[in-house]
DNA sequence: CGGTCGTTTTATACTCATTCTCATTCGATA
DNA sequence: TATCGAATGAGAATGAGTATAAAACGACCG
């Protein structure tokens, strides 16, 4: 799953941006070490290889990474908490780019197949699941 | 589906929780404007029957009540940004109280009949999918 | 090489959501 | 009604993330 320098090069050179030391470290930090991290991992991460790079350096390589889909943002969300009343069974559909939320219902999971795939001991009792993806508007302004 | 007075009287005592002034009028904000709602957008609500209750005492109150299952928190996340390296398809289960992630594979949605419910325009090609519930480990501690 | 210009990095100041602290007030129970 | 633990309010503190501006880099051209 691990780009080459030379597949990162191009990549860059496809978005317009330039390849520095910096960000080919964040961005095999990140792919180096499996699963969820937050910025402050991944900028200890990289310290320590280069002692002097700046926590902000890592937010913006992230942020652009994430924009050119190099990496994928986990749980997009709102910058603020969110709550409902409506405790009806249903579910979100939300965009990854404006965090808008729209509810949903119908009955389109499969609970058995789910459940083999889930890990032991998950309680499952209220169901609720978000799918991702563009909403209309922000799939137009490209 | 919002409650009488008696019946958020009875969730109290069950929950152990006093009956407040502030709390049936933070309650009823969340539930009488149907949708997904900021702490912000509640206390704006709620002001205007209570001018001077508090932020705080909002986001106490919200907090509470999620707690409780009398509301539900939308997109759950941790309080910081994560991102994954792992761009194979895959989806998530997601721990609602402690947060964390796990990875699981699996063809469990019926995009057919998830397809119809999507609202129009809405953009599914990389989808990704995340299903919320208690892990192990809290559901243990309850 | 050496100068130039746009990009990137760094350090730091800042914003904003959320939580904490603590003095005061309220609500449940006797 | 008296008591005591719980809840509230005001403002300070925290912490994630962003903006800014100066310095460093690097590609390009002469």
């Amino acid at each position: 799953m691990c780009l080459s320098h030379e597949q990162f090069r191009e990549l860059a050179g496809k978005h317009g941006f330039a390849v520095t030391h910096q960000r080919q470290v964040v961005y095999e930090a990140v792919v180096a070490s499996h699963g969820h991290h937050s910025p402050e991992h991944i900028y200890a991460a990289v310290r320590r290889r280069i002692p002097s790079i700046s926590l902000a350096t890592v937010y913006k390589n992230l942020r652009l990474f994430v924009e050119c889909g190099l990496l994928r943002e986990v749980s997009p969300h709102a910058s603020t908490l969110r709550v409902e009343g409506n405790l009806k069974p249903h579910h979100h559909v939300v965009c990854t780019r404006c965090k808008s939320v729209r509810d949903i219902e119908g009955e389109f999971i499969d609970f058995n197949r789910l459940s083999q795939q889930l890990p032991g001991g998950f309680d499952l009792t209220q169901p609720l699941v978000e799918v991702f993806g563009l909403c209309r508007r922000c799939r137009a302004r490209t």
